[in-house]
DNA sequence: AGCATCATGTTCATTCATGCACAGGTCAGC
DNA sequence: GCTGACCTGTGCATGAATGAACATGATGCT
C-alpha cells in the first residue's frame, strides 16, 4: 500500500461524494482525482466506488477505506497542530449522528460547542442515514436503548433522557385525561410497530394498555411523534420535545422506569483525537441542561 | 496537512534512520527523500530530524510523527489486505521490545511466531533503546513490575515470571548453600542498586539478608546476572535463564512471593491491527511453555 | 419539451517532481 | 594518516503526473 496521497484522494471522494467536489477541496484538477481512484482500484483489484451520473458512491470497500482514512486524516491534523505548537486547538470537521427524536436536545449543545470552537465545522446527520454510520461515517454517534457492544467502538453512558406521555389538546378536549390504568381501554394510544420492542415505555404499554386501545402504530419515531401531534392518541415523546410544543398536553409526567439511556459511541481510532475529546467533554459538562 | 506521501517518506526516514536507506526502501531516489523532508519541515515550521553525517536522527517532533505514521502504515496495510480478500494474512514488520532479562524466554516464542507466519519480519529490541519505545517505536512492549498506566496504551496482564536464587558452582564450593535466613550473614549476595526497589525479591532481600551481606550492587539486570555467573554471590535471576546455565546452582527455588508480573503493552492505534492481535494471541496461547 | 446546470470521462500540452551525476563531508579500519 | 565506504546535499535533464479543453450524459427548473 504505497502512495498515501491516492488514499487521501479516495477519502475525499468518499466523504464528499463527487469527483469534482473532492477535486475542488484538494485543489487539484478533477481529472487527477479520477486517475488516482482508477490507479488505486487497479492496484487493489477492488472497486471502491459505484460510478453514476450524480457522483461516486462508495462501495462497501470504499466505506472501509473511508473509515480508516478519516481516522488517519484526523490523526495527521492533530499531529500537525501539535507540531505547530497549537496542540490544544480544536478545528476541522466533526460529524455527529443521532436518532431524529433527540434532535431538539442535541442541536443546542452542538451549536454551543460550535460557538466555543469557531474553527469547527459540524455536520449533524440524523434519520435514515443512520445505518451507514456503522461504517465510520461519523465521529460521534448518540444512540438510545441498550448499550452497543460492537468491538472497536468506545461506548460511554451519557445520560438518561426523560420520556413522558403526551396528547394533543384536541384529543384531551374530546377524550379527557385517563384517570388510571383501568381507564386506558377508553382511550387511544400511539406506539411503535415492533411488538417485541425493548424500549422501556413500550414494555409499559404492553403491560398497562389493552392492545385494542393502541390504534396507531408506526415504525419510525418521527412518525409516532407526528401522530401524537395530530391527535391520533396518547403517545410517548422525549419530555423537552413534547413540552416545547404548545399544542400538546402532558398526560403522564416522566417516570424513571420509562427513561431511556443515551450512549456516546465513538470509534477507537477517532476517540483519542483532541476534537472528539473536546466534544465529549463539552457534552458531558452540559448534560444537565435541557432536562433529563 | 496535505501531501500524505511526504509523511510516509518522513516515516521511513525516522524508522530506518538514513535518507539513503529510506530511499531504497521506497524505491525512489534519495534526492526525492531529502526534498520531501525539507518540504514537510518547511510547511510545518518544525525540524523533524537532526542531520548529521551518519544519517537522520528524529527530533522529538520526528518521534511524534513516527508514532502516528507507524500506526497509519499498519492500518493501511491491514486495509489493503482486507480489501484484497486476504484479511487473515499476517505479514510485515513487527517490532517487539522487552527488558534484557527476559530475552531467553521471549526469543523462542517470537521465533515460533515467525515460523508460523513466514511473511512476518521481527525486530526484537532490548536494553538501552528501551526508553525510546515510549514514543511508539515498537508494536509490543513486554514490561515487568507494576502495571503501566499511561494513556493510549493497552495493557494486558501476560503471566508471572518465576524468579529463583542462583549462585556459581565455584561460590557454592567455597561457601556452601545457606541453611536458612539465619545463615545469610555468612554469605554474599548480589542485588540491584536501588534501595527502594519495589521488585518483590528486592523487598525479600531487604527483609531477610543483612545489608552487610549484600556485597555487589548494580543498577542493570544484565550486570547483576553477570555478577552471579562470575561468582560474586547469590543473586536472583529469571528461573529458566539461570537453569540454562550449567555453571549455576539453584540456591532457592522459585517462590510465588518473588514472581514478577509481565505486562503486554501496545499502543491503541496498533493494538487492533491483525498482526499485533495475532502476536498477542500467539503469546498468550504459548504462555505455559518455559515455566512460569 | 427544452434549456441550464452539474456531473464524469478522454485527449493533448505543460509543468513540476523525480532521477542522475557529482561534490563534499564524516567515520572506521589498516 | 590515509584510504574506502558510507552518508548528505545540489544543479541539470528528463518524464510522469498534472491541468486545460472538450465531449457526453443525467437531472431539475421553467
Amino acid at each position: 500500500m504505497d502512495n498515501w496521497d491516492e488514499i487521501r484522494t479516495a477519502f475525499q471522494v468518499a466523504r464528499i461524494g463527487t469527483v469534482s467536489g473532492a477535486a475542488e477541496h484538494l485543489g487539484v484538477h478533477h481529472a487527477t482525482v479520477i486517475r488516482h481512484i482508477d490507479a488505486l482500484e487497479r492496484r487493489l483489484g477492488v472497486k471502491l466506488f459505484q460510478r453514476h451520473a450524480r457522483g461516486y458512491t462508495p462501495t462497501e470497500a470504499g466505506l472501509d477505506l473511508l473509515q480508516v482514512a478519516r481516522a488517519t486524516d484526523d490523526q495527521f491534523n492533530q499531529l500537525a497542530a501539535k507540531l505547530k505548537g497549537r496542540g490544544t486547538e480544536v478545528a476541522g470537521e466533526i460529524v455527529v449522528t443521532s436518532l431524529a427524536s433527540i434532535v431538539p436536545w442535541v442541536v443546542p449543545a452542538l451549536a454551543a460547542f460550535q460557538r466555543a470552537h469557531p474553527g469547527v465545522i459540524l455536520r449533524y446527520l440524523t434519520g435514515e442515514r443512520l445505518f451507514r454510520l456503522e461504517y465510520g461515517e461519523a465521529h460521534l454517534a448518540i444512540r438510545a436503548g441498550s448499550a452497543p457492544e460492537e468491538p472497536d467502538n468506545v461506548v460511554q453512558h451519557f445520560r438518561n433522557v426523560e420520556i413522558a406521555a403526551f396528547a394533543n389538546k384536541d384529543y384531551v378536549a374530546e377524550h379527557g385525561i385517563p384517570t388510571g390504568p383501568e381507564d386506558h381501554e377508553r382511550h387511544r394510544f400511539v406506539a411503535g410497530d415492533d411488538p417485541d420492542s425493548r424500549a422501556p415505555f413500550e414494555k409499559w404499554l404492553r403491560a398497562n394498555v389493552p392492545a385494542e386501545a393502541i390504534t396507531f402504530r408506526a415504525s419510525d419515531t418521527e412518525a409516532t411523534n407526528a401522530a401524537v401531534r395530530a391527535g391520533a392518541g396518547i403517545g410517548f415523546m422525549v419530555a423537552p420535545e413534547g413540552r416545547a410544543d404548545p399544542s400538546l398536553v402532558e398526560i403522564y409526567g416522566p417516570r424513571a422506569e420509562w427513561s431511556a439511556p443515551l450512549w456516546l459511541v465513538t470509534h477507537v481510532d477517532l476517540h483519542r483525537t483532541t476534537k472528539v475529546q473536546a466534544l465529549l467533554r463539552f457534552l458531558k459538562r452540559h448534560r444537565q441542561e435541557g432536562g433529563g
